[in-house]
DNA sequence: ACGCCCGGGACTTCCCGTTAGT
DNA sequence: ACTAACGGGAAGTCCCGGGCGT
């Protein structure tokens, strides 16, 4: 497998996408700006989804490092700065929204399904991961159950998502300023699950 | 204008987007399924996507008219009633998620995108009229700010019509559950965004 | 049927085939002469085979058409005429004998047999319609099997049409004026079919 | 050079063109068929057009042989003998017709006309040879130029391989007897090219 | 209001030939 | 001698939408 042809071809689109979103970037655009032809990008991969996919999956997977070494290496430690980097690292990701939401829309396709679900299980995993964390330094209440509140968190980053697809730019710094403010309260709860 | 007509092709579309997913339903599909031809569809709407844009808007209208309903006819006001409420609506929408998310993925439509930003509008105005009435039923605090709050509520049950595409069913009970009991305790808090 | 079109379609694509040959014209070479997308192309033929069928199918419709016009409107009835006549025009018919050899390189398509086969039944028929007006006329004996006559000619110019391939273009005068000359004294004798 | 691997490429893709036809017959098939790889069966033949050639080259020079043989073996030379022999060995070469045609249509490559050509010399060249065999036993007019009569013959056996593609089976019982008795009739004829 | 023909353009499949590496 | 991965390019399918005519 010739990684550097691939991965040629996973930035070139990622790029386009950021140009002129999924729908619009057609595999004559792909071919166009990597100089190869259709036979060679489906040598690599199986379908036009599946490529969108694996650029997702880089996305994310780089977010999720980013964001995990960002935690770890904060000297204080404290609720708001992780969530605030969670809400600034989806929120800074355009494409990877576009592309979430495409592939989405597109689950009746299995490969997609696969490739979607093996990505909302490392985002739960990992945000469990923080939450304990968390924890285990005196951030967060160590009654509460992580994987569930994990569950939580990541519904809200979902729903982040999306509204950076619906809103208009100048209405999101004031969303995201209120987000990380009702997320670090209800973090603070000893038990934010009722009573 | 054939109200009649328009009615049924909404309908019968809206039954294929159940049955097969809004990629997979052509107008072929639509065709075959409502017995007219593609010049008689394009009579009504100008296109495939303004098409499910219209069954949307339906169906979410008549989602909000049932919760703002059900909320008001409440006889002792609480907050979980319409917690529960609004979850237990968007749960057992498949159909408008499915299609909330395809119109989201063709969000270049210019078309698309204001029948979006309608739908969003009109659900922000309505989860901000609902927490007043809860204000002025002491269900929820005064102090706080209707509109914020009412942004962070949609901003979550976007997050809740992503994870029900995702989920898998059996697991979405529990997270129903969990959803309910955490956004039932964020709101009883005096000021959800921090201090 | 947009006739227009499609015959515009037809006269691209045959100066298409003798400029490259058959192989070498693609759908891309069709698409920029005629300036129509491949949709447009196969709305009207449902492969670039029987694209190509529809061109021989008119070229030898107007082969034989001429032909049988040459003999009718002959003054002095000889056999010698039409078969030099016949030996011409297939022998001037370079795209023709192109298409035929690269359609029956491909009979494993039903669609192509089929439009072999109707050529070949027309031309086994027109072929014996002009030996009984030469039987009429006393040019050929009338003891003779028209239909089996007939096929033999046809074979022969089946014979033709290869080697107008094969040989090299400054054999051909001599070829021709041989093959004129033999078939000319076969059809003199009186029982062609041994004795 | 192996031999032997050469060999059973040449006659494991001789019985695929015979099952599947030329046009088929992919190098999936052939690959699958031997167990070999592509690289493999390119070390012998520089394409599959090549490859092509030389089985026709081995089917054609072995049918040459055994039609010679057949002609010189005979104890009481008549003309009727050859001419059924000629008509029967190419009549009973499907695969030989099959790829004949084949190749005729792929002529643009320079590769495949070089083979063509070298058969068409050698063909033309045997049956010469043939009729002056005849001349010295007084089977044939020895006032007969050999070589425009090979031509004719031979421009009558290529007639036959085409309608061999052509016709349906069950006419080509009658068809060949037809053509034996035409041919003998006209090679009795002391100067078949006209007077 | 509706039917039908025309045409555009995306995606995908398939197969061939090449090349770097055993 | 042979393998396997790579890459080029053509054919064909599918579906959307426009426009003419009734």
């Amino acid at each position: 497998m010739d990684t550097q042809t691939f991965q040629m071809i996973l930035s070139t689109t990622e790029q386009l996408i950021k140009e002129k979103g999924c729908q619009k970037t057609t595999l004559q655009d792909i071919m166009a700006r990597t100089g190869l032809s259709k036979g060679a990008i489906y040598h690599y991969v199986k379908s036009k989804d599946e490529l969108f996919g694996n650029i997702l999956k880089n996305n994310m997977e780089e977010t999720n490092r980013n964001f995990l070494a960002a935690v770890k290496e904060a000297k204080s430690y404290s609720v708001k700065g992780p969530v605030d980097a969670i809400i600034g690292s989806y929120a800074n990701n355009a494409t990877g929204n576009e592309i979430l939401v495409y592939l989405l829309s597109q689950q009746h396709n299995e490969q997609i399904k696969a490739i979607l679900d093996e990505l909302h299980q490392s985002t739960l995993t990992q945000a469990a991961e923080w939450i304990r964390y968390g924890q285990q330094h005196g951030a967060i209440s160590a009654e509460i159950d992580a994987e569930a509140l994990a569950s939580m968190f990541v519904t809200f980053s979902y729903g982040i998502h999306m509204r950076q697809l619906i809103d208009k730019p100048d209405q999101q710094a004031l969303l995201l300023q209120q987000l990380s403010g009702f997320m670090t309260n209800a973090l603070k709860s000893k038990i934010p699950f009722e009573g």
